[in-house]
DNA sequence: TAGATCATGTAATTTGTTACATGATTCG
DNA sequence: CGAATCATGTAACAAATTACATGATCTA
């Protein structure tokens, strides 16, 4: 009967990941890295990190050092390791591609240190088939209705239809870097 | 004091623009179109047209011709233009380029049919001034920080930086397609 | 020592999600 | 007639935003 897990409590379990951090670190990220949208506000992070310990994913303690501000670190627990690890796991669904794409970018960022570069490697794939997929059925719908369209509305679906190529294009280059640094590592 | 108009809002207002429409209308249209990623559920929809109407900027009357479904339908009042017109001519800052270009977007597709041709091209401009900013700002990010970082983080950020690019290129194609229709129209 | 920044939190309000409820009408 | 779809809503709950509150420590 685990609760559900929101995408921000699953891009807290990923920061936390690598390294320990603070509720002000992790504020810090979110207000000052060009990627994640995620709000930086304290209501949103600190009653998030509360609900992760309550949960029993995460754990905080406050460390006192000499000559330092008190804060609380937090970790991962076991329970909060499984559950990125299933996160990062999950099959990817055309539903993913065509709404949640930035979800999809968030775990490929953390799963190389969570899963491992093959796991990587098979996310990439998986995502590269869907995307090519996905993309005649968009230029498919615009051709069919752009008669019918206003300028504005069409470009802006042209917009959209750019996007998913640029993603398409991203996703081999990524394959490609991947499959070179694997032969490299291990020949 | 009108009270706080939030992205739903005015996506229901823009839809309402061009011509009345239902609740369930609008369901629809988020439910199928590809662009627009904005919940198509009644407990969204239904709720955000009550405020709307409880706010003066639409008002909705049942319909009732012979043989058809009751149904409630919605247009703007003169109030609720104004809120339109006023979203849409907002002045638009790097902040908006950052985080908010789904916004950006949902407005450009509105803008042709509430403020005509002119704005448009204007609206466009900005963009592409902002975009050619801020492209840079990305690059010397990543050429600054690649060394620091994992393979994936740097692949994530170049997702970013690709994404952007695109959206420069379709701005400037969009700016191209306005400008030519303009010269056909008017010569 | 005054102001900036570090650091954590809470409260009120708004909003969205999920699930349920209800009834009319069309179609096979 | 029964099932699907049209059509509108509500209720319980979870979550985010905004604003406030508090206090420690660093720096000019």
């Amino acid at each position: 009967m685990t609760r559900a897990v929101s995408l921000l409590d699953h891009a807290l379990l990923g920061l936390l990941g690598p390294a320990p951090a603070s509720g002000y670190d992790l504020r810090k990220i979110f207000a000052t890295t060009p990627m994640g949208s995620f709000s930086d506000s304290p209501g949103a992070i600190y009653p998030a990190l509360a609900r992760l310990e309550a949960g029993g994913l995460i754990r905080g303690h406050v460390e006192e050092s000499a000559g330092l501000r008190r804060r609380k670190l937090y970790r991962l627990t076991a329970a909060g390791t499984m559950e990125l690890r299933r996160w990062l796991s999950l099959a990817l669904a055309r539903e993913d591609v065509v709404s949640r794409m930035d979800e999809l970018i968030l775990r490929f960022a953390f799963m190389e240190a969570a899963l491992g570069k093959p796991s990587v490697l098979k996310f990439l794939g998986a995502l590269e088939t869907e995307l090519t997929a996905y993309v005649p059925v968009l230029h498919a719908h615009l051709s069919t209705h752009r008669a019918a369209m206003p300028t504005s509305a069409w470009l802006a679906l042209e917009f959209g239809i750019g996007s998913y190529e640029t993603q398409l294009e991203w996703c081999r280059r990524a394959i490609r870097a991947y499959e070179g640094k694997k032969r490299r590592t291990k020949p």
